[in-house]
Order: C-alpha cells, then sequence, then structure tokens
DNA sequence: TTGTGTATCATTGTATACATCGGAACAGAT
DNA sequence: ATCTGTTCCGATGTATACAATGATACACAA
C-alpha cells in the first residue's frame, strides 16, 4: 500500500478518465504543467489519444483536489501555490500527524511496526553513505506507515492528499545531509514513542518533526526545480509555534 | 460569506453542472438520498431536465467530496458513513479548529470580532427563551465566523468541507437546552480568549469545545431522523482524550 | 436441486455534434 | 492615440449517439 493506493479508491486507473486523470495529476505534481498554465481539453485528449468527455470528468476532479482551477467558460488553469498555503499546510500537518501518531500508537501492528524498525535503520544507513534518492523515498515511507497504522481512512486520505500535495514545491527538503541526520533521530525518537505505547509523546514529536522540517525548508529557500511555488506572497514567517 | 460560499468557489452555480451537483449534494446532506441509495444517471439528469453529461461530472466531484463512491461500471452509491467515521471527523475537527482559533486569534477584525460578539449575545438569548432552529443558526454562523477569520483558504476550506460532512449525521445535536447552554458559555469563553490575544488559551478551549459536542452528541445517540449513519461499527468510545 | 452457460438489457463509458460564451482582432469614431 | 462596437473564432457547456460492461433471467445439463 503506497501513497497512491488511497487515491485510486476512487480514481479508478482503469478507466480512460482514471488515466487521463492520473496522468495530468502527475505532470502537475512533476512539474511538466506549471503554475497558472492552462490546460486545453482538446490538446490533452489528443496527446492521450482520448476524447475531451473523459478529459473534461478528470478536470473535474482536479479541480476539487485543488491542483487546477477552472474558470467556467473559460478554461482550466493550474493552481498557483502560494508560500503561504504551504506554510498552512505544513502547520496543518504538524496538527494531524500528531494525532495520526496517537492513533498509530494505539493501532499500530506488528507487522507495521517492524517495516517501522527497518526503515529507520535503513535510512541511517543510507544517510551515513549520503544516498539522497533512498533516504527521501524512505522519509516519505516512513510517514506513509503511520498514516496507515493510524486505522483511520479518513486522516489516512487527507494526510496523503496534503502530503502529494506539497511534493510539489518540496521536491530537495531532505538534500543537506544535516538535515537528514536530524531528520532520522526525530523519526527514531517518534518510532520508539510509539513502540512504548507513549501517544502523548508520540503525537508530540510527530507534531515537532513536521515543523522542524518545515522550519528547514523555509531556511533552504522554498523553491524547487520546477519553477512552481515562486510564492505569490512575501515568506518572512519561518514559524513561531508552541 | 456563509458556509456555501467556499465550495461555490469551485462549484460554479450558474452552469447546468453547478446546479445538479449542488441539488445532489443537499438531497443526500439532508437524507432524501439514504445510504448505499444508487443514483442513476438518466433518472437524475430526467428529474432536473438535463442530460447524462453534466450528472456525470457532478458524480465525479461528488465522489471526491466524499458523499458518493462510483464503482467502475456500476453505478454511483451514497456513502456510508460509520460511527466510527464520525468519531474520527471530530477529532481530526477538534485539533483543526484549536489551529483556526489560534490564528482566527492572530488575524480577526473588528469586524468580525463585533459578529462575533453579537451572534454570542443574541445565542445566549434565544438559549434562554428555547428558539432551538436560531440556536442552531448561530452555532453554525459562530464556527464560520471564526473560520473566516482564521485568514486561512486551505484551513477554512477544510473545516467547513468536515462541518457540513457531519451535518448528515448531526441533525439535532443542541436539541438539548442543557447542551445548548453549555456551548453558549464555551463559545463566550472562546471568543474572549480570541479578543485578549490569548492564542493558547483559544486553541485549548476550541479543541475542548468539539470534544464536548461530540460526547454531547453520543451521549443522546447519533441517529437522526433522516435514516443516515446507522453505524457500521459498533460505537463504544465516548472518548477519552487529553 | 444445483450448477453452468448464454442471451438479454439496463446502465455506464466514450465519442461526437451542436450551442454558447468570451477573448482577440479589426474598423471606425472621437 | 484611445476608445467603442462588431465580427470572428477558438474553447468550453451540453446533448445525443454509439460501445462496452456486468447483472439478471432463463434454459439446460448433471
Amino acid at each position: 500500500m503506497n501513497e497512491y493506493d488511497v487515491k485510486n479508491e476512487v480514481s479508478d486507473k482503469y478507466s480512460l478518465r482514471g488515466r487521463v486523470f492520473s496522468k495530468i495529476r502527475e505532470d502537475i505534481l512533476s512539474g511538466k504543467y506549471k503554475e497558472h498554465e492552462e490546460l486545453k481539453e482538446v490538446a490533452i485528449g489528443e496527446e492521450m489519444g482520448v476524447s475531451r468527455t473523459p478529459v473534461r470528468e478528470a478536470f473535474r476532479q482536479l479541480e476539487l483536489e485543488g491542483l487546477i482551477q477552472i474558470i467556467p467558460n473559460r478554461g482550466a488553469y493550474v493552481t498557483g501555490i502560494s508560500a503561504k498555503d504551504v506554510r498552512d499546510i505544513y502547520m496543518i500537518r504538524s496538527r494531524l500527524e500528531g494525532l495520526c501518531a496517537r492513533w498509530a500508537t494505539a493501532n499500530i501492528t506488528k507487522k507495521q511496526l517492524d517495516e517501522m524498525e527497518e526503515n529507520v535503520y535503513l535510512a541511517e544507513f543510507h544517510a551515513g553513505k549520503g544516498h539522497l534518492d533512498q533516504i527521501t523515498e524512505l522519509d516519505n515511507r516512513f510517514h506513509h506507515i503511520m498514516y496507515e497504522a493510524c486505522n483511520s481512512k479518513m486522516l489516512e486520505h487527507l494526510l496523503v492528499d496534503y502530503h502529494q500535495y506539497v511534493q510539489r514545491v518540496r521536491q530537495k527538503t531532505l538534500s543537506t545531509v544535516n538535515r537528514s541526520t536530524e531528520s532520522n533521530k526525530e523519526h527514531r525518537a517518534l518510532m520508539e514513542a510509539i513502540k512504548a505505547g507513549n501517544a502523548d509523546l508520540a503525537e508530540k514529536l510527530a507534531h515537532e518533526h513536521m515543523i522542524k522540517a518545515y522550519n528547514n525548508m523555509v531556511k533552504n529557500g522554498l523553491l524547487d526545480a520546477t519553477g512552481n511555488s515562486s510564492g505569490d506572497e512575501s515568506m518572512d514567517h519561518p514559524e513561531i509555534e508552541d
């Protein structure tokens, strides 16, 4: 169960519409379509060899996902994400990851806990070697294990959503070895708290982990390589909080 | 700016699809369509005098909203909400309303604060008179003022969403004069905290307010008059928490 | 009776045709 | 040069036609 499975409950990857939806989504998240770019129904349809109908339905869904905005009778445009949006999402996530950690403490299975331990172990190994790709992948995976472990489809769905959403602007968060070592320590502490059944501590650690991740991201500059997230508003709040 | 405006940024109420979307949505929330009921494209289209196209597009959106579930090549079914879902949402909301209160403390305008004071005042009046409809309306409005005041479209959207979602099963939460008096006290305390600029207290009070509302709802039985929310899982956790 | 295969048909999935909207280009007036 | 109105046309909004799916009923065999 990776981060896409939850979405695919809803996105139906075997219909044309499902494929169109996934492709456009990926193209936006990967930065192929830039912020404020206009998406034309026929063009995208031709590119994928389908008619406008499935494209239109995919558009409607992408709009609700917040990836595009549709202006009636005009067109569909890739949504801009301001620096404030990113900040808001991280703050929202900090609360929700905390809640997730609390629930995970109560509901995590042995299997999930095992995978989490292995994840932390591996991440420490790769951090020592400076393997950035593996580190990023393991970091994502760590969080998704926790999302699953909380045993709440509602919360899992929400967190997966935000996680993906933020990936648009968060390409290289862990790019400094410094941060990845820090991050691993936080993961380990969080895992230990969950393992020990200390829900209060787990919530607190997950909450702080998110805020530190955000602060680190801000410190190193939000901009990613895709040209997204140029920040409509000035971003001068590195965070205070708690 | 009421609770529908935020949705209407996206739902385009002047197109056929927008009207279909709103109508189905309302029919589900009001309980006209029961849980697990199948929605047929042609039937709904005919009922509203439109073709399948706008209905289908509305369906796709309603699916992402979580109100219906679409099974490929089979049909659309009204989503069931289990008692656990409701509980999860309230716990999620308790965190987010807390965050919202914190932000509102920093960002509320004089106008919003004035409306909030008037709201609390009026609510106390109507509670004394036992005017349940007005009390419910004022309760909703109180929360929406706060959602607006937090000055975060991301968070506002999320909270409005959940608020509406839960309305399906929350018809009569404030139906006891007892609870409405309690609730008003909590609103007043929260408002005073926001007015005084005490963000920590505001967050704590908003958080607790939500949990108390949930616990009260559970105590009086979740079931509403629409036949929704019969609870696929047994509901025996009145809440512990904090 | 039970099970299996097949025909049927209601319903959804997709493509296409037509209707309507709104922007861009241009013409003429000031 | 700027403004205004008009025409044109590309793009979206909606309806309809056609394709494909899957549930149901029924026939028939074991």
